[in-house]
DNA sequence: CGTGGGGTTGATATAGTTCAAACTCTGTGG
DNA sequence: CCACAGAGTTTGAACTATATCAACCCCACG
């Protein structure tokens, strides 16, 4: 796990997005720490604050009635989360990747900086905006048909997102249940895909929770459906 | 096509969410009118300008080099779009119930007014916000994993946003197409599934384009419910 | 040295896709 | 006004990707 906290550690050295933005916000900041599994907010608790995640990773998630987990978004350092208009938040967060630093800025005190600062409030205008984006980038995701270019574009995604350097492995900061929550399958498809994924020579699997990406082109296609031949062929042979 | 665009029209009247927030970018806001099928924007070109929806309906999407088309939103009558930091847009946004009426705002003057005028910088912000919650809603409809769950959602979602009266039908501004491409389904499926909920009692099919709830509750049952959540959650059509 | 959570793999079941065909609506031109 | 064409919709039958159920492995940890 020592690995996994090194990139994270790394990754958090070179933020740019929250200090361009939460500059101001700096002072009304309060800071706190979290272990594996505990939650920062629960999903019917009131929505009386903006967060940033400075080190470890979460996961923004809902729990159905009939037990299944939905995750939302991954939360890995950089990323601010919480905006809303609302009362209830609706979506739990939870740390998924511990030891965590977690920043916290009272919503009321947070939104007349945004009104008093210009450019704090343009610095939140342009989070939301990247929020939105992403949210959408991920409903392309969700509405991919089949596992192979789920969990393609997933690695593809979560590559650029941990920031790695090429040939380097990514460090995978959820379990592959998370992983199955997130893209809307089953853990055992989430395996065989991505074993399916090493025998064709795309990634290499470096231990549960690291990916090394070996032939991104081939990925890429994969992501993007592979026209003209039958999907029958995609997952079991090589 | 009458009914539908009463129904446009009369929501359009009750319009208070972009009033509320763009209030002050109506001087700069330029109107333009659009027939069916028409462009608003396409997928690769620059995001210089925000919109809102007057009258209408479109979608934004995306199409995959296969030619699948994917539905990230359907934009009503109240609905603003475009917010992006970035260069190319990567979604293109089609008028589906034509004639629309669509108001754009430049870019660089709005993004100066939310700077100069507070109230507007925080009515982008809400909108933003707003949009952000839609697009999570978004992606737990999505990731549902029956389609009787993902159709009685979006039945339950559209109308609320479409501000429909109890036991008036909702006029649906889109193909049962359109529903595939935004639910993640094939065209079959979608109807496959709303026969479904017919003969169940759930719901009665009004000509091609309309649906009238008959059983709220069972339809509520049957849509994937969030624990802690209203099923029929508050958008923010009034 | 067990124990349990996470991960992988296999066999079977099933929901949704795919392919095919008929039907409905709407607008258009004779 | 009717006939026609085309897009949109519905239904049926066969197929297949993924879920489901089950077994097993591996490793960290008490």
């Amino acid at each position: 796990m020592s690995e996994l906290e090194e990139r994270m550690a790394e990754r958090q050295e070179t933020l740019t997005t929250p200090m361009r933005a939460f500059g101001g916000l700096e002072r009304i900041a309060s800071v706190a720490h979290y272990r594996l599994g505990q939650t920062i907010y629960f999903q019917d608790q009131r929505a009386d604050s903006w967060h940033c995640i400075l080190s470890g990773a979460a996961r923004e998630c809902a729990v159905n009635e009939d037990g299944r987990r939905q995750i939302v978004d991954f939360l890995l350092p950089g990323d601010v989360f919480g905006f809303s208009n609302g009362e209830a938040r609706g979506l739990a967060v939870e740390i998924i990747a511990g030891p965590a630093l977690v920043a916290c800025y009272p919503r009321q005190r947070a939104e007349a900086l945004a009104e008093s600062d210009v450019a704090v409030g343009r610095g939140i205008r342009q989070l939301a905006f990247e929020s939105i984006e992403r949210l959408k980038r991920r409903a392309l995701l969700l509405g991919c048909n089949s596992a192979m270019q789920k969990m393609s574009s997933f690695l593809l995604e979560m590559g650029t997102r941990c920031g790695s350097i090429s040939y380097e492995p990514i460090a995978l900061p959820m379990t592959r249940n998370d992983i199955a929550d997130y893209l809307a399958l089953r853990v055992e498809t989430v395996s065989r895909t991505l074993s399916a994924l090493r025998r064709q020579g795309a990634i290499a699997l470096v231990g549960a929770r690291s990916v090394r990406i070996i032939d991104r082109r081939r990925l890429a296609a994969l992501a993007t459906k592979v026209a003209g031949l039958p999907p029958a062929q995609q997952l079991r042979c090589a």
